[in-house]
RNA sequence: GGUGGGUUACCCGAGUGGCCAAAGGGGGCAGACUGUAAAUCUGCUGGCUCAGCCUUCGGAGGUUCGAAUCCUCCACCCACCA
């Protein structure tokens, strides 16, 4: 029992540090029903899940089966005080409503995955708040510059001479003392966590706690494959999304990357992976099948399962089929008009020198038909344009 | 406080008086090929009804026939020394 609650926990995961103290604990949920305590830290300031927050989430949940409290730590406190540190973007503070309406967003979105009954939603700012200069000075004298500068980025961006915030320092040591805080059991986190997640252990030692045990999930690649998943390089599938957009995403990524995201992201045993896994190497099933059924599958999971059907029939309609969207934006302008000036309005183009371009390259499309001729004038009746793949818009003239 | 370096288009980054709407790479877009795959190939990637014109190289002035490039001031960033 334990040695398989161990396996399903460990299931795709990077690193667990400290093993013997996750097994003592599921060992105490075994054997007398004791719940120990996982914590997992996220960001106030991405309101909006996407699949890559899932990878820990689904994590969460299974050990949810196994006696875990999850405490779900939402990192308000620096979010409020803001990290100047930010080399491309400056992140702005959050106010304190921002917080918690991002929070409220957080609930009902990973709701879907967490049982709400097992889970603890705490906020940071509750004790970091009032530590105090004096209680911060007392938690730095813990850790050494050197430990820090152990920290591959850091150590890397020192040698380079590029700036290293003060502030930056003190992140991890406050995530550490969340850890103190909660006497948590475990820590789970990203890949690019586990020196914060280290942070936790050694500090719990500082206080006389027994050490949390680490576990580190990989990070899920974003749709180019390459990066992570993240909103700012806009490679993301967020949980909210409408189901044939997500559907349409899961498609786009490559035959290599959906094996990651079926490792990662499926419910699926491991078993049944790799049966498909061989039935794809052998040709006895097309990798567009297997793909589907991915899709399918986490489709199904945000927004049900006839949703997903109705996802998969648009697509094969629209781009299988390269048929016309059922549903376009329509527009009416009242007298013959010119192209540029009715895909300006349409939102089709971004300028006219775009819309030159895009014709320049056999892009433009009126009523299914290439357009050639950049002065183009739309005269009365009903015509269905796009521009690109994916652009489309209905421009009706005349009453 | 001192010294030195930097600020170029979505990002990185070349450019140190005209040939610069600005190299190269990344990203993105379009087309071909497909499974809207991926990979690959080709082209495009400031605006304007475009053989031309207009606005752009941190900001404001100045020198010059001509400035991303030279000068002055300002702002911001970084490193080193204290």
């Amino acid at each position: 029992m334990v040695q398989e609650a161990l396996r399903e926990i460990k299931r795709g995961s990077g690193e667990l540090i400290d093993e013997a103290r996750l097994l003592d604990r599921l060992k105490g949920w075994f054997e007398r029903g004791e719940h120990w305590t996982l914590k997992a830290g996220f960001d106030p300031t991405a309101p909006d899940l996407h699949l890559g927050h899932t990878v820990l989430l689904s994590k969460l949940a299974i050990a949810q089966r196994y006696g875990a409290r999850i405490q779900f730590l939402i990192g308000d406190f620096t979010a409020t005080i803001g990290d100047p540190t930010g080399k491309n973007e400056t992140r702005k503070p959050l106010t304190r409503d921002e917080v918690l309406l991002n929070a409220k967003t957080y609930e009902e979105q990973v709701f879907k995955i967490l049982d709400p009954a097992k889970t603890d939603l705490v906020f940071n700012s509750h004790w970091l708040k009032d530590l105090g200069a004096g209680g911060i000075i007392a938690l730095a004298s813990l850790s050494s510059v050197a430990r820090m500068l152990e920290r591959d980025d850091f150590e890397k961006r020192y040698r380079n001479q590029t700036p290293i915030a003060i502030s930056e320092f003190l992140y991890p040591l406050l995530q550490g003392y969340d850890s103190v805080h909660l006497k948590s059991d475990m820590e789970l986190g990203g890949n690019d966590q586990k020196f914060n997640l280290l942070m936790g252990r050694q500090l719990q030692g500082a206080y006389n706690q027994p050490r949390q045990a680490v576990m580190t999930m990989p990070l899920l690649e974003g749709l180019d494959g390459v990066q992570k998943m993240s909103k700012s390089l806009n490679n993301y599938v967020g949980v909210t999304e409408a189901p044939e957009e997500m559907y349409g995403k899961i498609l786009s990524i490559s035959d290599e990357q959906m094996w990651r995201w079926y490792e990662l992201l499926s419910f699926r045993t491991l078993e049944e992976i790799s049966a498909l896994k061989s039935g794809v190497a052998s040709a006895e099933v097309h990798p567009k099948k297997a793909k589907e059924s991915l899709a399918l599958e986490l489709v199904t999971r945000y927004h049900g399962e006839a949703a997903a059907q109705a996802a998969q029939a648009h697509f094969e309609r629209v781009h299988t089929q390269k048929a016309l969207p059922d549903e376009m934006p329509t527009f009416h302008f009242g007298e013959p008009i010119w192209i540029g000036k009715a895909f300006l309005e349409a939102k089709l183009i971004n300028s006219t020198s775009e819309l030159r371009r895009m014709i320049d390259q056999k892009g433009v499309r009126i009523d299914s038909k290439v357009i050639e001729d950049f002065k183009t004038e739309l005269q009365e009746g009903e015509f269905v344009c796009q521009v690109g793949k994916r652009r489309f818009a209905r421009i009706r003239i005349g009453a």
